[in-house]
DNA sequence: TCGGCTAGCACATTTGAAAGGG
DNA sequence: ACCCTTTCAAATGTGCTAGCCG
């Protein structure tokens, strides 16, 4: 299997710079994703598949309203090493994984207008990432620490069998990042829990903060306790295996002490080379990718969903009138 | 022994159905 | 009959942790 290209042409080009104007796309939460860039971005990859966070929040213009387009997501993977955490950051400690099967994320608008697309902010907070190699879920395949770089393409639906013509591919750098299976930089955990609403419990005034795990845990113990000693047990016998190391510390409230001194990040997601570019020249190579919405056959499926949505706006126009 | 992965947990949010009122 | 709001439960999304595995 041949290896995509994954650098876009240069920005500065004429023809770039020219189809700059016609269709351009603006990450809304850059701002969020240059705070998890900054610190070395880790998304978690779970067997049954985990959405990204943050997630992308896109805005497109440029498109003819009347137009049809695809918006598809892909998932490459930035280079041919394999990542380990330590000593505070990331270092390339391997050769990649064989690459896999790739899959495409299909928006769930797609097809739909250039004014639809333009009407609203596209997210792609559906698509999920597994690291099960057998998923047949049509969640996005993706090998633990490596590195990725996601990229938006925007298709002319009447192009969509004729994949390489009138396409546009996004790619924003700071939307790098490595994937996990269980977060290894406390810093990223801090940034989820405190900007992922659904991770509000973990946070310092939540249910399932550290403290109020901590005083769970010794709440649990002392019932425990109690509960022995009103059974007239021997309680040395039966007290709660020891817990964690780090547990320990924490009930110790050793958590507080200072923190070693913070090594240098190996990982500087703002070295990329390209912002905010289009990779025209670099086609999306359809013929590989399998299209992970599970329409695996997308010429008949969209086909066969434009020919539905044309009769629905057909019979609306009509009740207008 | 160690690093990485997984299942189960508690908690929060989201979603959709049902109920009630105007 | 319709619309809107409220309530509730189920589903889903989170990070944490103990234990397993290679």
């Amino acid at each position: 299997m041949t290896q995509r290209m994954l650098v876009p042409p240069p920005v500065h080009s004429e023809a770039a710079k020219l189809h700059r104007d016609e269709v351009k796309m603006e990450l809304e939460n850059s701002a969020l994703w240059k705070q998890f860039s900054s610190q070395g971005t880790e998304m978690i990859i779970t067997k049954k598949g985990r959405r990204m966070f943050p997630g992308l929040r896109l805005k497109l213009s440029g498109l003819n309203p009347s137009f049809r387009y695809i918006l598809l997501l892909d998932i490459v993977p930035v280079d041919n090493s394999r990542y380990r955490f330590q000593g505070g950051g990331w270092q390339a400690v391997g050769a990649a994984e064989a690459r896999l099967p790739d899959r495409a994320f299909i928006h769930p608008d797609s097809p739909a207008t250039g004014a639809h697309w333009q009407s609203r902010t596209i997210s792609f907070h559906y698509a999920k990432l597994t690291n099960n190699t057998l998923d047949t879920q049509g969640h996005i395949i993706l090998h633990s620490l490596h590195r990725y770089q996601p990229r938006v393409h925007v298709i002319e639906a009447r192009d969509m069998l004729r994949w390489g013509g009138g396409q546009h591919t996004f790619v924003f750098p700071e939307t790098q990042f490595i994937t996990v299976t269980a977060y290894q930089n406390s810093k990223i955990t801090d940034l989820k829990i405190n900007s992922n609403p659904f991770a509000k419990g973990f946070r310092e005034d939540g249910m399932n903060s550290k403290r109020q795990r901590d005083a769970r845990q010794k709440r649990k113990v002392v019932n425990l306790k109690d509960t022995l000693e009103n059974a007239n047990c021997d309680s040395a016998e039966f007290l709660p295996e020891p817990t964690s190391p780090r547990t320990d510390l924490q009930a110790l409230g050793l958590a507080s002490l200072p923190q070693p001194p913070e090594p240098r990040c190996v990982f500087k997601a703002g070295e990329a080379s390209y912002q905010d570019v289009l990779a025209h020249d670099q086609s999306l190579d359809l013929g590989q990718s399998f299209l992970a919405s599970g329409m695996s056959d997308i010429g008949i499926a969209m086909n066969h969903r434009m020919q539905e949505r044309q009769e629905n706006e057909e019979a609306e126009r009509m009740i207008e009138r």
